[in-house]
DNA sequence: TTGATTTATGCAAACGATTGCGGTAAATTT
DNA sequence: AAATTTACCGCAATCGTTTGCATAAATCAA
């Protein structure tokens, strides 16, 4: 079937493109009848306007590129939710590629947002990303980035991430409220900025405010290395009374080493733990996390972007709050 | 700063439009010394085609969208995963949206798809949809639809799904195969014809091969109400020996009973269900399940598609085989 | 040398929409 | 009745590519 055109309802109507183009937008010069008749053909021909050609006559194309790692993750995908429900507000849609972590495929999606031309991106740096030449390019297009989650540390970027030392503070403040006496604390990939950025919050409050409290500092990569290490760690005479889990990953490890011993929770081990809320929500009793959310994140970064299409520059970095969410673990 | 276009590139080589166009894209009638001219301009004022005037004038985008009830669930993530794979292999972006689960949404997705006039569609019905002429229009335009997980009863399309009743069929086998006297199977939400489908073949072959043994059959609608109906069910003299779950959704209130209830895996109860496979590996003992790969469902999406796109209509149905996964939970 | 081929390049018309600038009729004013 | 305004509408250029066809130069055959 062929697809309906502003010229072809302008043949039938005999009437001009342009008449027909404005009458469908409702431009003033055209008369009221002429619009009835326009917009009652258009509808019955299901006229559709061909976003390309809007495209490429207005050069502005009502997408954003999006660059997770994964999008199977739980932070990324509340993220990507919350900037599409804004997009779809907007007018906008949205174009996902993910990076898997690999510099490579950042580049290469980059690329396919240059020649989309679409409005914005919102990326999130693939871990070992040093390179921000490609980024350069989209500036050099007029092409806004907004970075998230991951970001760079130039100040001459806009970005938005999570108050990750906030989100390790509160921790140790509920641990200290709690009591603690001993504590096992496990962090991710020591290589990574939000690892350290964590650890070192953590580690500098709880030696200010709680000296006396025994602290263990660990760092894992994967599920099964927090699960290891919690075994072997509650394995020694001196048990620990509370763990604390950076994300979600060493939560679930933690977790199984906890079911298998049958450990009671919050009686024998209190827990607590960094999170998007979906994971601490699986067990019972219902864990306590300080709330990242990547939901608000998304919220946060889809306003920086309209901020950066209208009004031009904002060059800041702004965080989103963490909170904590009582559960039944502490 | 300005964009390369060809028009750019051919005032500054004193060439025709057209000849930096052939030259561009290796045209044989091109002298190599031109080529080589051309192509070093190029690079160094990066040229990257624009995308829309391209498909302005060749009709086709090389974009797919791709319709899901919600991102943030791990079977279409790995769906995802997969057909972004496959798409980034064959030159393809994605434009993902999300239905919500809601009919609306559906429409206006598809809108945007055809005014971007994707390549083709990956389309989940969202639960309540019955009216499917938006699709046909969309087949009007010449723009296959792939449904699949969630797909029409109707033969004309082309769909792939999860072999639904196999699955149902593999979990009821090893259920017997364990011995089992007392069995509570528990089900989402009876309006879907997923639910239906698993439910009706899972009682069919109970009630064939394992007459003798005892089922309940129950309907859920969320994860709490599975909790809830375990708890009331469980609490009765006559204790279930098993239970099956037939999503993540309804596995993850049965095990927070389980949990709360301190019951023993597998010793006092044994657990099965369907899933992809992440949820089930959160516990201690690990979950025993039945696989139904949303990455493999993908691949399958995408091949379907493929052909679709080159070989004129491929009107059928696709089904991904399911398998048993052996946990610690039986 | 001349006509036939080959090789290399350019012209110009699409694709579908937007929009500044005019144009023409009717309506209104003098 | 002539002059001026107003209300509607059309012309044509433009966005950046692609591509069938024409054309010019170079090579070849005879």
């Amino acid at each position: 079937m062929m697809n309906t055109t502003l010229k072809l309802l302008a043949q039938q109507l005999q009437l001009s493109i342009s008449t027909v183009s404005r009458a469908l937008k409702d431009h003033p010069d055209i008369s009221t009848a002429t619009k009835e008749k326009v917009h009652a053909l258009a509808n019955s021909l299901d006229y559709e306007p061909n976003a390309y050609a809007i495209q490429l006559r207005t050069q502005s194309s009502k997408i954003f590129g999006v660059i997770v790692p994964a999008i199977a993750n739980l932070f990324y995908d509340s993220f990507i939710a919350a900037i599409e429900e804004e997009s779809r507000k907007n007018g906008y849609a949205l174009m996902i590629l993910q990076s898997s972590n690999n510099t490579e495929n950042e580049l290469n999606n980059l690329k396919i947002f240059r020649q989309n031309r679409v409005s914005g991106v919102f990326a999130c740096l693939s871990a070992h990303t040093q390179n921000l030449e490609v980024y350069e390019k989209m500036s050099d297009r007029d092409i806004p980035v907004v970075f998230f989650d991951i970001v760079p540390k130039d100040n001459k970027y806009t970005k938005v991430r999570m108050a990750d030392e906030r989100c390790a503070v509160i921790a140790a403040e509920k641990i200290i409220e709690r009591g603690a006496k001993r504590v096992l604390a496990i962090f991710g990939d020591p290589a990574l900025s939000i690892s350290q950025k964590r650890k070192q919050a953590f580690q500098q409050f709880m030696e200010k405010y709680a000296a006396k409290t025994y602290c263990t500092y660990i760092n894992t990569h994967s599920s099964a290395e927090a699960e290891a290490a919690f075994d072997k760690h509650y394995n020694k005479t001196q048990k620990f009374d509370t763990v604390f889990a950076m994300t979600d990953e060493i939560l679930i490890g933690v977790m199984k080493s906890i079911q298998a011993h049958n450990i009671k929770v919050p009686n024998e081990i209190g827990v607590i733990s960094i999170s998007n809320g979906f994971i601490p929500s699986l067990y019972h009793p219902v864990i306590s996390y300080v709330e990242t959310s990547g939901y608000e994140l998304g919220k946060l970064a889809f306003v920086q972007m309209l901020a950066n299409i209208k009004g031009g520059k904002t060059l800041s970095e702004l965080t989103v709050d963490a909170r904590f969410i009582e559960g039944k673990s502490m």
